[in-house]
DNA sequence: CACAAAAACCGATCACTCATCGGTTTTTGT
DNA sequence: ACAAAAACCGATGAGTGATCGGTTTTTGTG
């Protein structure tokens, strides 16, 4: 999935307020970085294309929210690029963490590995 | 750092070679995909001035080899989609492994946990 | 040294995507 | 019915990747 930077921009707008239509997207993003409020209108518009939004009309305007699970999109995100360099299995992408989990500190070490016990019982629970 | 389809596999391509020419890479992928050596010229062009391949002159012809450690490379790529979504920390790298761990089986979590017991164990060092 | 072959280099074209916005049509509340 | 608001349409311009023809440079060899 590729995403332009106002898309970008856009998306996490939605993901941190439940639900935006045009008119206060434009309001909210105006000041920092310009732009009319058809841009905002496009951009929505975009992204609702690509499956990325929902949108209702309340009252008179669409109104826009996320989706799409915030983590789960930015796994998918991460899954798009380790499937491009692929060897088949998945150990590019536990060689690809090795390299990231150097930047991490302790507690997020330990956090992460709660989340590993978790995935765990869950495919535990699966069988 | 944005990639296209052929760059991705060129790149991929040294990865897996040590090293190749415009010539050889051309013979590899014209089968599979076709294009003229132009092309596969052009790319290893652009994939060294994105400075990822490095090349040097055997002969008449330039020796590309990749200059980018795989597993680093393709983490950065991980923490850009990140930082692209980040509040600030790492919470949202977190949370799109715990997206990604769910897909993973038990041996890779076994191998997950054993590289972040590595990353613990280099930390402690390094205070 | 001259020459032919090989490779690099240059530049152009095409396709695609995103950002941007003006203008027109549709909707809707009063 | 009308005016305002919003959606919709279409155009433009920038950026990037893929592709390749043609020209220049390099280089090995006779």
């Amino acid at each position: 999935m590729q995403l332009g930077d106002l898309e970008k921009l856009v998306l996490q707008h939605l993901w941190d307020n439940q639900s935006a239509d045009a008119k206060q997207v434009h309001a909210h993003f105006a000041r920092l970085r310009g732009g009319t409020l058809n841009t905002y209108q496009s951009t929505l518009e975009r992204l609702f294309k690509k499956g990325l939004l929902h949108r209702e009309k309340l009252g008179h305007a669409f109104q826009y929210r996320s989706a799409v699970d915030r983590d789960q999109f930015i796994g998918q995100l991460i899954n798009d690029i380790t499937d491009d360099f692929s060897d088949g299995d998945k150990s590019c992408l536990l060689a690809a963490f090795a390299s990231i989990s150097s930047s991490l500190d302790v507690d997020q070490l330990d956090e992460l590995e709660r989340l590993i016990e978790q995935s765990r019982a869950d495919s535990q629970g699966s069988r």
